[in-house]
DNA sequence: ATGTTTCCGTACTGCGGCGTACACACCAGC
DNA sequence: GCTGGTGTGTACGCCGCAGTACGGAAACAT
């Protein structure tokens, strides 16, 4: 048995063709629209996503309304797996940023999964792989505080547009100005300026809510370095994992 | 049997005396100062830490050698509890902030305890309680970058100055503003103005590194909802584990 | 007591991003 | 075609904080 051709979630990649078999029965294909909310923020969490072309925000809501992005979650993740932690709602509002395919399970299914003892053949169980993104997106987090803290918008901007571009296939993504300046928590105008000092420099192209990466090394140049120590943190845990098959982001 | 009086890290309160029991001896109570480094980045996590007194700090180093706080542990917590997701090492710097006692266990010994399987009699086991925690702490994390990107500086300084108030006893903390300021990621004087203006409010005082807290309400008011926040969260996921018996922060 | 170090108050310029506002350009629908 | 909605460019005053600098006061050491 072999898991199926094609485009696939990176953490279901990773587990064992068996400890796969086992989970797939359960697994809904959902094809998931932009703007689309997974999770209120303290409700519980009733279901458990591994995006295949689909990415995902974590947010943040304040008691006036702003809202900032403490997280991204595309194929190389999965959306609610703090279950695996024991959680049953959180704070932190989940909803799709770039339509696409993931492929879900009830939340309950997956707690029963998990607490099975797992057959050890050399592949890292399913809990395994939930702990260590659980991880992964915590390192997320404290970087964006970091960053949030101490870097400029433009390198935000470009850092985030990196960070969508890992998660997509190709280089175009629908994705207007406005929907950025909320996930980085800033003004629209200011997303336009940034936007602007990047497109000038031949970095990115857009029109009317399509961005294009045109240089993505250059695009890496503008980041701030969270982008790459990110990066970099998911690529260490996930190799501690599966010794490297999993690779890039 | 029973666990020791006195003050007491509350994770470990909040196992069972027999779970306790099965740790207490490979326990070692530590004295730590003030700026003592517990792990520098990206380096192996040797030993993991319940504070009792000590407070300790989670920060990010960045490139260019700023410094800001991602995540706050006191004795409500534990340091480097990651272990327990499978994580080696970590790109975050832990320190101590408030010196005092902590017990510390070596990081193979914990990860061989967790591994046993556990008697179950109604309390959480360690291991519950490692990965709860772990949530609380992405939970803290992404409240701080939503707070950094969208709280002034004063607000932000009540949070933490509350932040550090449930983890010590008594209303005073030795803290200069200048370790505050790179706490908080900003100028030390600015934070000389924003603990200038809680001041005279009566909220707090302070006098050549010992800084108090004199209205504990008032200064609840003066701080942005990311207290309460971050405080709810941790109950809320404790209060799962032990029917609300942890209680506190 | 005296010097030294640590810690705190304050002042100034400069800039990044806020809040707001308005106009233009593209797209879809009738 | 025209119209309305959506997405983008730009401008202006304002403010919080950066960067920096310097003086003073409390604590500590000798």
């Amino acid at each position: 048995m072999k898991a199926p051709a094609g485009p696939q979630n990176r953490l279901l990649s990773a587990l064992s063709p068996r400890a796969f078999a086992n989970l797939a029965s359960e697994l809904e294909l959902m094809e998931l629209p932009a703007g689309h909310i997974l999770y209120e923020p303290n409700t519980e969490i009733d279901f458990v996503y591994f995006p295949v072309t689909a990415v995902a925000s974590m947010i943040r809501r304040m008691a006036d309304g702003a809202v900032v992005e403490v997280g991204t979650i595309g194929r190389e993740g999965v959306v609610g797996g703090s279950v695996a932690l024991g959680a049953v709602t959180t704070p932190t509002q989940c909803l799709i940023q770039v339509a696409g395919d993931a492929q879900r399970i009830p939340a309950a299914v997956l707690r029963a999964l998990i607490a099975e003892p797992c057959d050890d053949d050399g592949s890292p169980s399913l809990f395994e792989l939930l702990l260590l993104y659980a991880q992964a997106l915590f390192e997320q987090a404290a970087q964006t505080a970091a960053c949030n803290r101490l870097h400029a918008l433009e390198t935000r901007c470009a850092r985030w547009l990196l960070m969508i571009h890992d998660r997509v296939d190709g280089d175009e993504v629908r994705l207007t100005q406005e929907f950025l300046s909320y996930m980085l928590g800033v003004r629209r105008a200011g997303v336009t300026e940034a936007c602007g000092t990047l497109m000038r420099a031949g970095l990115i192209r857009y029109h009317h809510g399509r961005i294009t990466v045109s240089d993505r090394e250059g695009l890496e140049a503008a980041a701030c370095e969270c982008f790459k120590i990110t990066t970099a943190a998911y690529d260490d845990l996930l190799r501690q994992a599966v010794g490297g098959s999993v690779g890039g982001v």
